[in-house]
DNA sequence: CATATCATGTAAGAGGTTACATGATTAC
DNA sequence: GTAATCATGTAACCTCTTACATGATATG
């Protein structure tokens, strides 16, 4: 048979998701811990791809189940390394090989806006308000980022690192073109760079 | 006893999730069947915050449990119009009141654009052209209501709109800048606007 | 009369979150 | 020694997707 039970179920040969597929990805520059994982993924690709911790561990432990991974020895504080097989290799290969499905965008903020005639207009616009500054200092970590190690940086990850600042930027544009009804009175014109100059 | 015993759980008081409460939203406008808030929902919040029939049929059946909604008579079709209570509206005034979570993108493009070095730059490359076809698309179907019912939106539909199109168009903008080595051979370089006429 | 669309729902499972529980090591 | 951080994992639950099953009515 090819088929062996486990955990009261059989291991199939289901395509990976998304996010076991990362984590394997990110086992291709060496053994890592679960620990690592999640602050690698956090790192690299948490803002268009979040994972928990809880997470990490189910898909390893499936993966290696599924031959995927190989935990090594116990070092010490019980870090158990995980290590790319050569069939955890050809799964991530066969992975990346499927057309990447379509984005998904969750925004409860535009859920608030889009209901917003039932709200209090002060209300709404302190919501608005306390999201535009969370996106003003993602878009500065960005910029920080791009400035300290952007040159270095190889396509790819520039790539993405990319799409972040331009997303930003275009949704704190959003949030200036908001109309005083729903932005409130106008209080920050300033969007992080002196009035005066620039 | 506060509690009733339902589908082996009982009844809380549990805060509404968007999901439910963004049904509870639409029924202001008078009765609606599940069919009908499964389209209403896709036309209107769609685009951030997308919801499957399965999903409206089931909050429908627990916020009637919940005393929320309450089914109507029958209609044609088997039609079973559903109605805001009393409690329905004050828990929709809730769930507006508290403060919107941090939105959510997962992007699987992103991904494999994050661990492209694994794949060969052709396909890569026409994974990227074949997501900007979509997104010009939309593109073009957001310009193309804002054209029509522009004027007469009200200030909140048009706010989540206008996201969306800054959002396509920051995207478009995304992509027309990723180097030749993801991108591929320039081919189109025609964003929307005419290059002699269309 | 056949096909498309309207309409309702269930079942199963995958994917994701939150809370709980435990303990080792490092830094102060 | 005490607090922070590292490190692993489980349990329970919620949310979301996909597939299945059924049937009525309108359109051509």
């Amino acid at each position: 048979m090819s088929q062996w039970t486990v955990k009261g179920g059989t291991v199939k040969d289901r395509p990976l998701n998304a996010t076991a597929a990362s984590l394997l990805g990110f086992l291709h520059s060496g053994p890592m811990t679960g620990w690592d994982l999640v602050r690698t993924a956090d790192v690299l690709i948490g803002d268009f791809w979040s994972l928990t911790r809880s997470q990490v561990y189910r898909e390893l432990a499936a993966m290696e189940r599924a031959g995927l991974v190989a935990a090594g020895e116990l070092g010490p504080r019980e870090r158990r390394p995980f290590s790319l097989t050569d069939a955890g290799r050809e799964a991530f290969r066969r992975w990346l090989e499927i057309e990447p499905g379509p984005e998904q965008i969750r925004y409860p903020l535009l859920l608030t806006i889009a209901f917003g005639q039932h709200l209090a207009p002060e209300r709404l616009a302190a919501f608005v308000a306390s999201h535009r500054t969370v996106h003003a200092a993602r878009l500065a970590e960005y910029e920080r980022v791009l400035a300290g190690a952007g040159a270095g940086l190889d396509p790819h990850a520039r790539a993405t690192l990319d799409f972040g600042i331009r997303y930003e930027r275009a949704v704190l544009e959003w949030f200036d073109h908001l109309p005083e009804q729903i932005r409130g009175g106008a209080d920050d014109q300033e969007s992080g760079d002196q009035p005066g100059a620039r």
